[in-house]
DNA sequence: TGGCCAATTTAAAACGTTATAAATTCAGCA
DNA sequence: TGCTGAATTTATAACGTTTTAAATTGGCCA
């Protein structure tokens, strides 16, 4: 059967060292020592003497040797990687590359790399974590705009699989997420709304359905319900609304009566928009209006410094996101430790 | 249809199916052929028959196999994956998210998945450049903010490794690229506000490193020589300068002598910092002065209709640069299907 | 019927790593 | 000296795929 002289046999000692990527067979050879060693060492195992595990690194480091993810991947069965669920959306200034930022940040100096599931491919992104999951592309889940009973957070638990949301849900079953606290933002920049003397404050809130929506109504009301005064809640439009629909509504509203004096805006792309529909009507912001919102980037500030704002860092949260999905891979359930309320940082002089 | 599930036992057949995910081995024992009849088959190899390929196939699709890519990446060498690197600036509105899911958009359907590589920490990101091709992390890479003599550029030709640029270099090694075409931009732009009558554009253009900036300037510069007329470059500040700092540096340089009486912007926020800065001096769009701007988003159109614009899509940017990546990677030599230079919308009534 | 070539299918090896189990060394002690 | 057990190291076998080379089948023709 079996022919002794195979052809094309190395003699030597196995195969050459291919002039490639340096692997741990070539730790190996230099330094006379088993493959199965050479892994271990690396893995400071204890059981390996101290003096090979110093070698070895010391090897490993001189010729530049990497380990391949690929196979450690597929013998692992982890892939090292971190998904985050990316929405094209950009009302809100910067958030997908801030987001990105701070989560890649907080991934530095570990294994995890950073990939990215745009998530219109699907159009429930019910898919792409089913895509993620079944595949096992990731070892672990960032995602936003997170419902109250959101589908996603339900599958994932069910299953087990690591995830970080940002927002929280109203489910019972707790889960990781960092969120900032959107109820305190929109109660301390209503009343300071009406420490100003506003009388009827609108809100421009969320989509519906995510969660954040109602915690911004819900500090909105519970605000204006302390001053006893009036309020609205415009309707027809939301923070995801194009600025143009904003701006429209915003006219057309004071066209009617009863207008509100002044608007807490959850964006700053909102209160630019809320600015220009008053404008269109001859009204002044700080004049015959007020306007507060929350900025995610600078730019009101430099642009327009009669808004009142609060700034929420999402490179900070991203960060924040990273640190808990590192934390709950690495096997802690203690939910005190992976859920995070950050909280919106108030203005001295209000 | 399914036959009862298998008892915890299996019989003689090697090793029980594993419970988990579906391996080509699992299409095999149910087909009753041998992995690599069906690796080939579903790589639709001719050699293998029709009839077995079609069998096989309807089996994948039957039992939900997807190949795991671990084992496909450490036997090809191929891992299906393309890199982004990721400026965390903002300055451009939606640049990050918008080239993005344009790149995503152009792998949807392929095998390839999108990988981020943020570069914050080096501050040349040859070393971000350097990793991903040293541990081979992806098979084609996508950058922007290209310099003209981009030291990515240089090392990724001479290694052979696939790239595509956002924006062109003035390398004499000719490579692929996606630009926009800012020379005819800017060159019609500054034409537009002449036209409308004034005498003395100024310029706000891109850091100086950047090819685009110089790009833009010569455009400016070729329609100021055409008219005669006077002109600036601001100093001082570019488009990444934060929009406090443009705003600053416009309201200071109306307190000197021969100030300009209209702007070219490369973007909205510093065309809104812009406008900010006059409105310090009292004085008004359209009135005593004009802009045109560069706009990769929807806000001005909606907050400052007054300001002309042009539109620059980001995201067909970003498609584009998938689609041009994957030629190349394909082996795509013909430089001419490499380079695309998209052609700015000029408005129907300039 | 036998032979030969083409058409199919297959077995075995390999990619680089880690897990399992086994082997080797070596000191301590009776 | 010989035995024991701890401390190290090692061989072997996977993980799931593709590649290389070989084996099997079948058709066709002499």
């Amino acid at each position: 059967m079996a022919d002794p002289s195979k052809p094309a046999r190395s003699e030597d000692n196995g195969p050459p060292a291919k002039r490639g990527k340096p692997t741990l067979r070539t730790i190996a050879e230099i330094t006379g020592l088993a493959v199965t060693t050479v892994s271990r060492a690396l893995a400071e195992a204890p059981q390996i003497s101290a003096d090979t595990r110093k070698r070895v690194r010391e090897v490993a480091i001189e010729i530049g040797y990497s380990p391949d993810r690929a196979a450690q991947r597929l013998k692992t069965g982890r892939t090292n990687v971190i998904a985050v669920l990316l929405d094209p959306h950009e009302e809100i200034l910067g958030y997908g590359t801030s987001i990105m930022s701070g989560i890649a940040k907080a991934l530095q100096g570990t294994s995890y790399h950073l990939i990215v599931m745009p998530n219109f491919l699907n159009s429930t992104n019910v898919e792409a974590v089913n895509y993620i999951t079944r595949n096992s592309m990731a070892d672990g889940l960032i995602f936003s705009r997170t419902e109250p009973l959101d589908p996603r957070v339900m599958l994932l638990s069910e299953i087990g699989f690591p995830f970080v949301t940002h927002g929280r849900t109203e489910l019972s079953t707790p889960h990781a997420y960092v969120d900032y606290d959107n109820f305190t933002f929109s109660y301390q920049a209503t009343r300071r709304l009406i420490a100003k003397g506003r009388r009827k404050p609108a809100l421009i809130s969320g989509p519906a359905d995510f969660t954040f929506a109602g915690h911004l109504q819900h500090g909105f009301m519970t605000a204006v319900r302390e001053a006893g005064c009036a309020y609205e809640i415009l309707s027809g439009i939301d923070l995801d609304s194009p600025a143009g629909d904003i701006r429209d509504r915003v006219r057309q509203r004071y066209g009617e009566p009863d207008p509100p004096d002044s608007f807490m805006c959850g964006g700053e792309v909102c209160a630019l928009a809320t600015i220009t529909g008053m404008s269109d009507c001859g009204l002044t912001l700080g004049n015959e209006y007020d306007i507060v919102a929350k900025q995610t980037s600078h730019l009101l500030g430099a642009i327009q410094p009669q808004v009142e704002t609060i700034y929420e860092d999402l490179t900070a949260t991203g960060e924040d996101m990273g640190r808990v999905l590192l934390q709950r891979i690495g096997g802690e359930t203690d939910v005190g430790k992976l859920q995070l309320l950050l909280s919106p940082q108030i203005p001295a002089n209000w």
